[in-house]
DNA sequence: CTCCCGGTAC
DNA sequence: GTACCAGGAG
């Protein structure tokens, strides 16, 4: 393992954040906290991840349910559309997979509102092997640590699909893209960074640029 | 490329 | 008031 990725799962057991949707390997609510976490933070998610399964236990009870019961658990969280993909996923799943959630990339990737990040991470959390993973917190990262520019089309950027690599320790791939994740929404986040408690710091660029102009 | 969209932090 | 959020569709 490079020994960044050890570093950053170090640093991720002590400081990580610990959520419902991390602890599990079912493929069905590892799919409805992506769906969920869509331009959604986090800590937002929590509220209504728990009541969303009390509510839609399975595939079934969700693509059966009405979409203004859907909504009602959902609906502030805004970006109203996906509860309608959503609730359209679920029915696909039903018919088409028998109600069991598609493990494959490509079979996902052509569900309603699933695009490569959240096949990709449906793939990864449920399976613990490495793909590629490009989110705002995990392409802002990299960006500041190899000092490569970024910007709206990064995610889908060969370049920084190959320089996940160095960050995901593939002895543990969950919870090592658990730990960039926690790194960039704790520590480098996107405005004020705390670069002096972070656990990479002294390879990083950007700490590196910042320390010679303070 | 633009828009989505409510909540929260600043 | 503005920026930002575990992205995806048109």
């Amino acid at each position: 393992m490079s020994s960044v990725a050890q570093k950053l799962i170090n640093w991720w057991k002590i400081n990580g954040r610990k959520f419902p949707w991390r602890e599990t390997y079912d493929t069905y609510r590892i799919f409805v906290a992506e769906i969920l976490l869509h331009r959604t933070r986090a800590e937002n998610v929590m509220g209504v991840y728990e009541k969303f399964l009390e509510k839609f236990p399975d595939v079934t009870a969700l693509a059966t349910a009405r979409f203004t019961d859907v909504d009602a658990v959902i609906g502030k969280l805004g970006l109203r559309w996906r509860s309608i993909m959503l609730l359209d996923a679920a029915r696909r799943i039903l018919v088409q997979f028998n109600g069991s959630v598609p493990t494959e990339k490509e079979v996902l990737m052509k569900l309603p509102g699933v695009g490569e990040y959240i096949a990709s991470a449906v793939v990864i959390f449920s399976s613990g092997k490495f793909l590629p993973l490009l989110d705002t917190n995990i392409v802002r990262v990299i960006s500041r640590y190899l000092d490569i520019p970024s910007y709206d089309g990064s995610r889908r950027s060969e370049k920084y699909r190959r320089s996940v690599t160095r960050f995901v320790g593939l002895e543990d791939v969950r919870n090592s893209y658990f730990s960039i994740i926690d790194l960039g929404a704790l520590v480098c986040r996107a405005s004020a960074p705390s670069c002096p408690v972070c656990p990479i710091r002294e390879t990083c660029e950007y700490a590196a640029k910042t320390a010679k102009v303070r």
